[in-house]
DNA sequence: GAGAACAGGTTGACAGTGTCAAGATGTGTC
DNA sequence: GACACATCTTGACACTGTCAACCTGTTCTC
């Protein structure tokens, strides 16, 4: 009566079990993933996910377009208000990483393509929806600034560098502890790196 | 009496457990490894491993080592003749993806820092080794183009970027697929990204 | 050279895992 | 009230990592 879905038994199990899988990827990393643990922490028998799911595959394709409707709203609020293309481009960037760092457990399997099934639809349709956002910017900064921009390869490098950062960054401090350095603040990084990106985008 | 391990029952089996385990990986993924798999393709029985490893994380560590051993050798031999640190910088990107996509499997746990024992002083020594080295050549950029540079945050820069490129670069063309885009040659991607780097670290 | 010490590998057991089939229980419909 | 169905449980199976015990060949010592 009150909620959209009929709240049987447990009331909604698809999304309690996509939570556990988050915080228990977030704790252990994707191979530390169980189902058996993730139905124990959802208060459930370790055969309940497979009717909603099909299999552990199923589960973790969830919740990656979980992660990547997330990273959707992420990037439109974060460019909400923004006209300048590069300040979008800056603000995406950073809403990127921040999204990664905020959801670690949806990050850790969003691009884990050995793990999921990467051409279910709404998968896909999350997945590529946020890199037409990324793309939709680069033609405004092809626009804008150099007309002769190879928008997809601006893409590709721009997601491969905020990616890579996202990925590094919580072993960022192990690294700096190791080799006696310091790190700067990943906010700063992301700053440096879109800044150069532009540069290198504009001049050509 | 001819090599150096007196050979025993199987010969080597360390370095034939690593390559089956580089080589499962690479088919499956880092969740897709199995002990006992690659204990079954090595032609032992599946408790032969712990004798050598320990356990599962201490082989996986020491196909981590291996993958950056194999990482620095790559570096020594793209620097190799050059004196421009702007030329090395270029070529220890392109040999850092050469690496990644050469070697999959390895590949696959060097930044897997829930799965190997990342304090480990084989692990340490070889990873701080391959940071250390683009430390230095980032050092000599610095002196050749920009006092000012802030040499670790660019050298965490430089990582994230070609490790994203890399951690990318097997599903780019599947993007590529569904939106219906074209990818440009990775080696292309590499020389674009170094140079607006380059460019970003001296001009500032 | 005989026997001890030991590295290298096997076998068997245990708890834990994913998945399947079957059964139980609640929910809605006619 | 009876049927259909979605939801979840129970039990089973083969598989996994790890541990202890055992076997076998090599090396060292006296």
């Amino acid at each position: 009566m009150s909620g959209e879905t009929p709240a049987y038994h447990h009331g909604d199990l698809p999304t309690a079990l996509r939570a556990a899988t988050a915080e228990l990827i977030a704790e252990r990393g994707p191979t530390g993933f169980s189902l058996r643990e993730v139905a124990r922490r959802a208060g459930v028998s370790h055969a309940a996910p497979a009717h909603h799911f099909g299999d552990s595959r199923g589960l973790l394709t969830s919740v990656a377009t979980e992660g990547f409707v997330q990273l959707n709203i992420a990037f439109a609020e974060a460019v909400e208000g923004l006209t300048d293309p590069v300040e979008r481009l800056n603000a995406c960037g950073k809403a990127y990483v921040s999204t990664a760092v905020n959801y670690p457990g949806h990050f850790g399997v969003m691009c884990a393509d050995e793990i999921i099934n990467n051409d279910e639809p709404e998968f896909v349709e999350a997945s590529v929806g946020a890199y037409l956002h990324l793309l939709g910017i680069m033609a405004d900064i092809r626009d804008a600034l150099n007309p002769e921009l190879d928008i997809e390869a601006a893409a590709t490098m721009t997601w491969s560098a905020v990616h890579g950062l996202a990925t590094l960054a919580p072993g960022l401090d192990s690294v700096a502890e190791k080799t006696d350095t310091k790190t700067a603040p990943l906010h700063d990084l992301i700053d440096q790196f879109t800044g150069m990106m532009i540069s290198g985008f504009a001049a050509r």
